[in-house]
This record gives structure tokens, sequence and C-alpha cells, in this order.
DNA sequence: AAGATTACCTGAAGGC
DNA sequence: TGCCTTCAGGTAATCT
């Protein structure tokens, strides 16, 4: 499940390997997988040069140089960019040898290097947007958990009364976690998942803030987490798997206290905790 | 109006 | 062996 790291390690190695290339064509096998029309998107985009990588959240924003024939003064639009996400099951191949199977969708010609897009079950989607930085495809999307400060994060969730858990996946707080991360920033925090930011004080809410942003800059640094469907750039797993303290675990016993991972249903996701280390409140 | 639930998809895994 | 059910979860749409 790509989440802001795998996101991260897919637009690095974007960034290194296309920029200045320009695109000579998009082959699209499966058209469902694109919020445009082919022909749309084709127009839009072939003949450019790839200025720049962007990553928002879990957004990925491909950049092209600005298109000289839209009369911006006239009020045109100019569709500058490709946002991707990859949702649950998306990958990006760029490597010359890989052969495209059935859940290849998109492939992107850049001067003889193809991009694959390839995506089991189609939740992806590729969006022509207007601006790289903050298109307005993304207006409901937060700031990048990355980026937030805490008294801005803590402005947008300590009056919600949804469980903390939902408050850290809900993307439009902040852009980036996902369920892994989520379990994971908890435990290292010593919160049950089911507490309210309204029960909790405001050392504790920091404690979530700054381990969330640890679990996410750890992640990046080992490659992002590779559990079934995630695959870099190179098809080379991330291996930050290891490190999981209690996302996949449950049964097994926690690795600060031994005691037995319990998993059970928030926000309508599964969450695995230490009752122990993250005692309810 | 925030919070909860469901739809979208496919493949893996487990039960019998 | 094979059929069936359940589970996985990011986001948008649809409920309450």
């Amino acid at each position: 499940m790509p989440e802001l790291p795998e996101v991260e390690a897919v637009a690095v190695a974007l960034r290194a390997n296309l920029t200045g290339r320009r695109l000579d064509g998009i082959r699209v096998p499966f058209a469902g997988v694109l919020d445009q029309s082919v022909r749309r998107t084709r127009s839009a985009l072939v003949g450019r040069i790839l200025s720049g990588v962007h990553r928002h959240g879990k957004y990925l924003i491909l950049a092209f140089d600005p298109e000289e024939s839209v009369d911006v003064e006239a009020g045109e639009i100019a569709s500058n960019c490709l946002m991707i996400h990859l949702r649950m099951t998306g990958q990006i191949f760029i490597q010359d040898d890989y052969t495209p199977d059935k859940h290849v969708h998109v492939i992107l010609d850049f001067a003889g290097l193809p991009v694959h897009y390839r995506d089991i079950r189609k939740f992806g989607r590729l969006t022509l947007v207007d601006d790289p930085i903050t298109p307005s495809a993304l207006s409901h999307v937060g700031p990048d958990m990355l980026e937030v400060r805490f008294t801005s994060w803590l402005d947008r969730v300590a009056d919600r009364r949804a469980p903390i858990k939902a408050m850290l996946l809900d993307q439009g707080i902040a852009a980036g976690l996902g369920n892994i991360y989520v379990d994971e920033s908890l435990f290292l925090a010593g919160v049950h998942p089911l507490s309210r930011p309204v029960d909790l004080t405001r050392d504790e809410l920091h404690e979530i803030w700054r381990r969330a942003k640890q679990v996410l800059r750890l992640a990046i640094r080992h490659g992002g987490t590779t559990f079934l469907n995630f695959a870099n750039f190179h098809g080379k797993p991330g291996n930050f798997r290891r490190k999981l303290r209690v996302y996949g675990r449950a049964g097994q016993p926690c690795r600060d206290c031994r005691n037995e991972l319990v998993k059970i249903q928030v926000a309508g996701r599964s969450s695995v905790f230490c009752p122990l280390c993250q005692p309810a409140r």
C-alpha cells in the first residue's frame, strides 16, 4: 500500500531519470485509470518536456514546461501537469526489460524510456491538472504531513470527536499517512487508536505529531515498506517492513513488552495495537 | 455537518 | 481439487 514514503521513493527516482526528457507518446491499454479522455490527455502532454516532479501527500505530480499556445490572460487554463495517485495497488516501473502484463494500463514513452503504470485493482488515477505546486484538484487536501507545523495541525484536530486514528487517516487534515504508518505512529506515541483528540493532552497530541513525522522520515530512508503491491523504481523492494512494530503483527508479541498485539476495527480499518503500551483512556 | 458507511476492484488465503 | 467466503485499504460518494 503506497503511502507517503513509497510515493516519495517513486518521485525521487522519476525526478532523477526523467527531468528534461520529452514525452514522445502515451499508450493506454486501459483508459479507465485516466480522469480525462485519451485524446485530451495526449493533446495536453505529448511533445512536451518534463520540467519537474513533485509530491504532495500521496499524490505524485509530473510538471511539464509551459505551453505557449495557451492564452492565460484570456482565462484559458493550461493542463501543465499529470497528477498520479497510486491508491491501493498502483506501481510505476521504468526498467527497459519490463514486459507489460494485463495490469499495465498506461505507458508514458519518455524519449525512448517507457514508464509503466501498473495497477492490479484499477483504483489509481491519472489526472490532468493546472498547477504543479497547488493544483486546484487538491484544494480539499490538507498540508503535507512532513511539512505541517504542530500548531497548524493542532488547530485542525483539537476540537474533533472522531477517534485519533480517523483524524490521522483524514487527508484533509494532513496528507500522507495511511493505515500502516498511522498504526506505527500511535504505537510509538503510546496512544490507543480509539482515543479522541478532545480527551488527549496537548503533550500527547504533540507526541503523536512528532512520531508520525519521525516514522515517515525513517521509512523514506529505508526506501519505504514493501508489503503486497509496492515495488520501487527499479523493481527492488523497500526494506522498512522488518522495522514495523505493530502493522501486520496481530497475535504476535509486542516488541517492547511481549504482550500479545490485538486487532480491532477503527474508522473502517483494521488496527493493530498493544493493549499495555497503548492503554485505553 | 461531522462522522459513519459503502462502492470501487482483484488476488491471496482459508474453510470445507 | 475446487468452490466459496473473507480480507486487504485510499478515496469519493452517499448516508445518518
